[in-house]
Order: structure tokens, then C-alpha cells, then sequence
RNA sequence: GCCCGGGUGGUGAAAUGGUAGACACGAGGGACUUAAAAUCCCUUGCUGGUCAAACGGCGUGCCGGUUCGAGUCCGGCCCCGGGCACCA
């Protein structure tokens, strides 16, 4: 018998299929081919470690087993795969190994490119992309324009997240529990003028389309829980003897007549306008100073509250005409509603702790059977309104809306979600494409008046190539590598044509991931970062598969630069990906693969061992795909024995050529089974399956009609062993797309059944029945059984339970 | 603290409210072999019983509930993994 050598194999199908081009599909026609459009996509990786590792890989295969399933089923499959290599975490990788980013970058291709065709994924290899080619960041910089164009780019001083050991600015999404997403450093504030784009103008439809969108459930709740609705009541405080007053935004208007004290943030711009009301300002001044130097971490990890008091303004509680100190404290965040509350100690946990230390009055207005003297926390619930004047007797519900009334406040809507801030100083990224001219800014010319000077670069300059430098390490100076490259930031001014200066920073890597979906099928365009026609065929993505990391960063950020283009027109659909579905984490021994534990398993000494077929089967088999498990070893010798019988059956069936149908019931069963596994992605049960109809035909005189389905059954999890059985039993056309098989459901009903015979809901006896029993037929069956006669033992039976073809119950 | 997952044999896991542990690993025993590897067959939740069995009892993190019947539904708790976290 021929031994089954997968290394041979495999590579003979990875050429094989490059060059017939099978998971090329027709992207200009598109629709109007025979085939219809199914845009399968995955996350495409940083090429930035020593290559892949094998939970990339584990990513990459669960969604090329969709992705065959539906060229199977018909559809014209576009599954492409590229490079997100531009940014820090490839950059940091390149500084590490002392190379230039540029020469890793190729050498990281070529490792990642050819590591990708060996685990036997079906990608359209024609339509890469890497998005630090420039003809591909051309267009990353296109988007930056017209987002600028919309106003949707601006520029701002502003405390922003500065990562000390990265020696850049981050946007929140990347600050991960007050530290660095890639490095884990502490983050601190920092006040810069950096570029960010207003996502919060979509906070409502981001949040709105999710009720939606076919997308896991947990990913949903991420990006819920990030963009943080709250529906609440902006109110204003007076300032005695001032006509200034302080706003704050309250989700509470019904405790007003508890607010004791008020609290704004040590950036609050009412420091400043009362410097010289402040009796105490050079201690508020050092407070503030020393607030904003804390990093995120210290503020996070000491909930020990701080503050201190404005000396010398007071506020005025518009619900009870009281006078009530206004305090400075970091535990009020500028960047949230107004950047000031109203602080009601009784029923606020915050407010408690800090009127706790700083000896404030603490006043119930929410019944709870404690009195402002016996509270011991605070009290956050439900209850009647006391010592509230006209609102006393209120609910807290009827409270809220009649006092934001009273008062005169406003009910407004307040989101958690910030800003994306863009820019960052370092050298591997796409430079921001524009230009800074001071004799406009001085004239106030400009092409948007709020910002005086700058102009986006000329759609026919583009790219702004970033330029070939040396000295590409961050400087940690607050700016960009770049802005000591004179050749690269000396310019002229478009309009005045004087000395400008370009922009020196780059963008964020995840503007260049935001939108790579749109390029893939028009990377043959090089006039439009997409083609209509192409896109209107093909997009929105069909199926995406990736990792839930990525719920609040490229995920969010996609959604909204998809919403931006659909609102100018430039595409016809708002939401990116209509599916999305997270995969599981791939362990290893318990723990999260990390070079830094040192438990990162490389594929390559795996499918060298025991193949691609083997290492996909096997990674797919060992838990639910969306759940994720612990790579071992153990397992993969069971599934290397399941391919290697499949290889010795078929060469039989190849040797015996039978055409008389024996297993029909095990194939059906197993199609069934298979279909619907993969269709929702629990590929460890459809192997399973697989496994069991194995069991069953082998050794059995399988027809070659049989075994046929049976690969096909196969062939998304191993794809090349299939492929060459399938060949050797003389198909000229690849499996692969070969159809997928339909089942007869008469062929999987079996004429009898294990009838299972209860007493009070115990299993007392099984009898073999004819399937279609009546519940009579089947009582008088059970109740001729030996050991159900003696279990009954002449009792009553008060009732009988039947379930068809399942079980009979009696209740004696 | 809040929000998601999850807790089932020695292990990974499976189970529309209807025989818990499919499938696989490991382990034990056997066949083949001079021998080993590979392969094939049998056993394998715990426990009582017995030479063996028949036949029982107990079992899905814990406590309670609903139901003829609960791993699955409801209420309360404990533990593990992940995310968010002073968001007013």
C-alpha cells in the first residue's frame, strides 16, 4: 500500500492550486458571474516576531474553514491575507533585532508569507496587502484628508496618554489599566497638540447599529461598555457674587438637595478665572500640578481620595439657595460631561469617602432607613424622597424629571467614548499628509478657520513617501523622528508659497487597519483607494473572524470610518463586517502565549512532524472554536492516526473501485452533522462526526461514490490529503470545489430505537423498539419488562409520561 | 466594584429539559512480532456486591427551588479565566 508522505503532498496541492488559481475569484464580475460574492475575512497579522505563532495560525485556519465551506457550497470566495506591518509593535521589533523597520519589513514578508502558504489556507495570494507599501498608504493617507475635509480630523492641545518607554502619544482605546498596550509601561498625562479624529460624533450610531449587526454577543458588550451611554441632567450652579456659573452633569438631579459640596477636575477652567477670588491659590496650583504628573496607573491603583478646597468661592445649590464649597480633586475627570459634579455624599460611594475625609455634611434625601448621621455608605438604591422640600413623598424617577424642570436643567446624553487621537512621534507609520504654513496662520488663512495655517497635501502628491532615514529611533523629545529630517519636513506653502513646514508626526497603526477591507479586492486599482464597482459587489465583508482583543480598538475604529465614508457617499453601506464572529484564545499550559513566558509554540516543527492536514485538524479538534484551549501535544497524535486511516481506506477504495452503497446511514448522518457544525463554527464536533462515520465504514466495503462525500466532508479541515485522494480516484476538477453534499433524511432514520424506560424519572431498563411506537404499543413493551415488574411491584401508576422514540415514565 | 465567559472522569471535551461522559488522549489487558515500533481488539466516572456476574447506590463547583424528569430552567452563594474600572 502507498505510504501516506503529507510533506510530499502538501506541497504538490500548495503549487497546484497557485497555479490553477482556484482561490482567485472573479472580483471584476463579481455578481454577475455564476458564482455569488462571499467576502471571508481574518484579522491579517503584525509581522513582527520571530514569525508566526501557532495561535495565529489556529486563527487563520478556523476562518479558512468557513471560508472553504462556502466555496463548497458554491459562492465565489474571496479570502485574502496581508500584512499590518507599519507601526510601533513592528518598529519596537526592528530597534530589538538592530535592524532598519524598512530591510525587517522584507524579511518579515518573505518568513510570514511563505510560514501562511504552508499551513494550506485558500488565499487569493494576487490581492496582498502591506500597509507600509506606499501605494497602500497613499491611500491610508487619503482617508486622513478626507476625514479633514469632513471635520472630522482636527488638532488640539490636549492631556493625552504619553507611553515614557515608546516615547509617544496613545489613544485610550491603547492604554490598557493605566499602562501601554505593546510595552506596558506606566502611561502619563501629558499636555500636546496632537491629531485625532472626532469618533465621538458617531458614539450614538456606533452604539445604536449594534442591535444590528450579526456579531458576537461578547464583542457587542465591549464596545457598549466602551462607548457608555448615560442619560442624565445638566445643571447649573451659581457662583456667589459672580455671574460665572459652574455646569455639571448629573445622572441624579433627584438627590440635588443632598449635593453638600462640588467637585471639579484640577484642569476645570474655573482655577484659572478665579485666580484672584482664591484665597488659597498657590496650594490649589501645586494640587493640580502635582495631579497631573501622577500617571494613569497611580491615580487608578490609590482610590485613597485627594483634593482641595477653592478657597474663597462658593456655590450655590439652586434647589435649596445653600452656600456649599467647591472643591478641586482628581477623582473628577476633565474629560467626561462638564469636568465638574455636584457631589451628594448619602448616595454616592465617591462623594462618601471623600466628605468621609474631608469632614463634609452628609444629608440623606433617598429613604433608606438610616440617617445622615448612621450612614456607613453610601446608598445608591431606590426609595422615597426626604428632606427635599416640595419633592418629599417623590419617587427618585418622578424626582428627576420634576427638579431638572425647577431648576432649570437639561436632559442630555453623555458618552463615555473619547476621541481617537491619532498622531504619534515615531518613524514607522504612515506620515500625516499635511502641511503648516505660519505666514497663513498669522493672516488667518487656511483651508477650516477654527485652524488657522494648514493644509491637507495635494491628492496628486501622494503618497508622502516616508523618507529613508538613520536615525529612525524615537527621541523621546515630544516629537517624531522626522522632525529632524529637514529635506522631509521643509516645504512650501501651497497657497502663499513661503516656507512651510510638513507635519512630522505619523498616524496610528490602526488607521491603517481601519480600512484595509476596502483595498483588498481593488489593490489592482491605482487610481482609487477602492473601486465602485468592484465594492458594490463585494463588500460589506461577508464573514469576519478574529480575536476579541480587538473589540474597542480596530473593530470600533473600522465601524466609524466605514460611518464616515457612507455619510459622504462614498460607499453604499454603513456597518464594515456583517458577520463577526470571535475566536477562542489559544493557551499553552494554562497560560496567554507570550515570548516574554517563553511558552510560544512555532508551527513550523508541527507540520514538518505531522503536517498541515494533521496541525489544522488538530487545533480545530481540541475545543469549541469560539471558546479557545490549551495547545498540547497530547492530542495531536490522535488526530494523526484519524488522517492516516482515512489515507489507508482510501487506498483500498482506490484498489477495489466498489460502486454498491453499504454505509449510506453513516455518510447521511455524518453530512448532517458536519453541515451544521460548520455553519456554526463548532469544528470540534464536526470532526468528531467525522471520526464516528470513520469508525463505522472502515473495513466495511465502502463505494467509492461513499468515500467521495465523505472526503468532501473532509476537505475544509484538510485540504490536501483530500485533494490527493480525491485526484487518485480520478476527479479531473479540485475538490475543493467540487460542491458540498446534501443528505436525505430519510437515509438517517433508523427503524428502531433504544427505548429507555423510566420509574419516577429513574432509568429502570432499555428495550429495543420499532421507531413510531404509540405510547400504548410502548407501555404495554415496558410494563412486559422483568425488572420494571418487579420495580412496580403492583403500586398504582398515577401517571405515565411518553416522549416518542425516546422514553416512558412511570409515576407510581 | 461592574460586565462577559467558564466550573462535567486521570486529561481535552460532548450532551433540542429526556440513558451524563459522545469523540479523542492517557492508562490497563490482549493479538501480531524473535523483539520493538506501528497497527488491531477489549476494558476504563466513583463505589457496593461477586471467582466472575446479575443487580444496586452515588455522581456535572456549593445550597435551595420548579418539574414525572435538571449538567441544562429559576433564586442565592463560592471559585477560575478575560474585559472595564473614580465616567458622576
Amino acid at each position: 500500500m502507498k505510504k501516506y508522505d503529507f510533506s510530499k503532498i502538501e506541497k504538490k496541492w500548495q503549487g497546484e492550486w497557485k497555479k490553477s488559481g482556484i482561490y482567485e475569484p472573479s472580483l471584476k464580475s463579481g455578481k454577475t458571474a455564476k458564482r455569488k460574492p462571499f467576502y471571508n475575512l481574518m484579522m491579517f497579522p503584525y509581522p513582527s516576531a520571530e514569525g508566526l505563532h501557532v495561535g495565529n495560525m489556529y486563527a487563520f485556519v478556523g476562518s479558512d474553514i468557513y471560508g472553504r465551506f462556502k466555496r463548497m457550497e458554491g459562492y465565489d470566495v474571496f479570502e485574502p491575507i496581508g500584512l499590518d506591518g507599519f507601526g510601533i509593535h513592528s518598529e519596537n521589533y526592528a530597534i530589538k533585532v538592530g535592524m532598519h523597520p524598512l530591510a525587517q519589513s522584507k524579511i518579515s514578508e518573505k518568513r510570514f508569507y511563505k510560514q501562511l502558504e504552508m499551513i494550506g489556507n485558500g488565499f487569493s495570494w494576487n490581492e496582498r496587502v502591506e500597509t507600509y507599501n506606499p501605494n497602500y498608504y497613499r491611500w491610508t493617507q487619503w482617508v486622513f484628508i478626507e476625514m479633514w475635509k469632513r471635520g472630522l480630523a482636527y488638532r488640539k492641545k490636549q492631556a493625552v496618554n504619553w507611553c515614557p518607554s515608546c516615547k509617544t502619544v496613545l489613544a485610550d482605546e491603547q492604554v490598557v489599566g493605566g499602562a501601554c498596550e505593546r510595552c506596558s509601561s506606566k502611561v502619563i498625562k501629558k499636555e500636546l497638540e496632537q491629531w485625532s479624529f472626532r469618533i465621538t460624533r458617531y458614539a450614538d450610531k456606533l452604539l445604536k447599529n449594534l442591535d444590528h449587526i450579526d456579531w458576537s454577543e461578547r464583542v457587542k458588550i465591549a464596545q457598549r461598555n466602551w462607548i457608555g451611554k448615560s442619560e442624565g441632567t445638566e445643571i447649573e450652579f451659581k457662583i456667589s457674587n459672580s455671574t460665572k456659573t459652574l455646569k455639571v452633569f448629573t445622572t441624579r438631579p433627584d438627590t440635588l438637595f443632598g449635593a453638600t459640596y462640588m467637585v471639579v477636575a484640577p484642569e476645570h477652567e474655573i482655577i484659572s478665572n478665579f485666580k484672584f477670588q482664591i484665597s488659597n491659590y498657590n496650594e490649589v496650583e501645586k494640587y493640580v500640578k502635582a495631579s497631573r504628573e501622577k500617571s494613569e496607573e497611580e491615580r487608578v491603583e490609590n482610590k485613597e481620595k485627594t483634593g482641595v478646597e477653592l478657597k474663597g468661592i462658593k456655590a450655590i445649590n439652586p434647589a435649596n439657595k445653600k452656600e456649599i464649597p467647591i472643591f478641586a480633586a482628581d477623582y473628577v475627570l476633565s474629560g467626561y460631561g462638564t469636568g465638574a459634579i455636584m457631589a451628594v455624599p448619602a448616595h454616592d460611594e465617591r462623594d462618601f469617602d471623600f466628605a468621609k475625609k474631608f469632614n463634609l455634611p452628609i444629608v440623606v434625601v433617598i429613604s433608606n432607613g438610616k440617617t445622615s448621621e448612621s450612614l456607613t455608605e453610601a446608598y445608591i438604591g431606590d426609595g422615597e424622597l426626604v428632606n427635599s422640600g416640595e419633592l418629599n413623598g417623590l419617587s427618585v424617577e418622578d424626582a428627576k424629571r420634576k427638579i431638572t424642570n425647577y431648576v432649570g436643567g437639561k436632559f442630555t446624553t453623555q458618552f463615555r467614548l473619547r476621541d481617537w487621537v491619532l498622531s504619534r512621534q515615531r518613524y514607522w507609520g504612515a506620515p500625516i499628509p499635511m502641511i503648516y504654513c505660519e505666514a497663513c496662520a498669522r493672516l488667518g488663512m487656511g483651508e477650516q478657520k477654527e485652524m488657522p495655517g494648514w493644509y491637507a497635501e495635494k491628492e496628486k502628491n501622494l503618497p508622502v513617501l516616508l523618507p529613508k532615514v538613520k536615525e529612525f529611533r524615537p527621541k523621546g523629545k515630544d516629537e517624531s523622528p522626522l522632525a529632524s529630517v529637514k529635506s522631509f519636513y521643509k516645504v512650501q506653502c501651497p497657497v502663499c508659497k513661503n516656507d512651510a513646514r510638513r507635519e512630522t508626526d505619523v498616524s496610528d497603526t490602526f488607521l491603517d487597519s481601519a480600512w484595509y477591507f476596502l483595498r483588498y479586492p481593488s489593490v489592482s486599482d491605482t487610481k482609487h483607494a477602492w473601486n465602485n464597482s468592484i465594492t458594490k459587489q463585494w463588500l460589506p465583508v461577508n464573514m469576519y473572524i478574529g480575536g476579541a482583543e480587538h473589540s474597542v480598538l480596530h473593530l470600533l475604529y473600522s465601524r466609524f470610518v466605514t460611518m464616515v465614508f457612507k455619510d459622504a457617499g462614498l460607499i453604499d453601506f454603513e456597518e464594515p463586517f456583517t458577520r463577526f464572529r470571535a475566536h477562542g484564545l489559544l493557551i499553552k499550559e494554562g497560560a496567554k502565549m507570550s515570548k516574554s513566558k517563553g511558552n510560544v509554540v512555532n508551527p513550523d516543527e508541527y507540520i514538518k512532524r505531522f503536517g498541515a492536514d494533521t496541525l489544522r485538524t488538530n487545533l480545530m479538534f481540541l475545543a469549541p472554536f469560539e471558546q479557545g484551549g490549551d495547545f498540547r501535544d497530547a492530542g495531536l497524535i490522535g488526530v494523526a492516526r484519524f488522517i492516516e486511516r482515512v489515507w489507508r481506506l482510501g487506498q483500498t477504495v482506490i484498489e477495489k473501485k466498489n460502486k454498491k452503497p453499504l454505509c449510506e446511514r453513516a455518510i447521511h448522518k455524518a453530512v448532517k452533522k458536519v453541515t451544521e457544525d460548520i455553519e456554526s463554527l463548532q469544528y470540534n464536533t464536526a470532526i468528531s462526526a467525522l471520526m464516528i462515520c470513520l469508525n463505522e465504514i472502515e473495513g466495511k466495503e465502502v463505494s467509492v461514490k461513499e468515500f467521495e462525500l465523505f472526503l468532501q466532508l473532509l476537505a475544509p479541515f484538510a485540504p490536501h490529503i483530500t485533494e490527493e485522494l480525491w485526484s487518485e480516484l480520478g476527479n479531473k476538477k479540485s475538490i475543493h470545489i467540487s460542491g458540498w453534499p446534501t443528505y436525505d433524511p430519510k437515509k438517517i432514520i433508523e427503524e428502531n430505537f433504544m427505548l429507555v424506560v423510566q420509574i419516577n424519572g429513574k432509568v429502570r431498563a432499555t428495550v429495543d423498539a420499532r421507531r413510531g411506537i404509540n405510547e400504548n404499543d410502548a407501555k404495554t413493551m415496558a410494563l412486559g419488562l422483568e425488572t420494571i415488574k418487579k420495580f412496580i411491584n403492583n403500586s398504582e401508576i398515577k401517571k405515565v409520561v411518553f416522549v416518542p422514540n425516546r422514553i416512558i415514565n412511570f409515576v407510581v
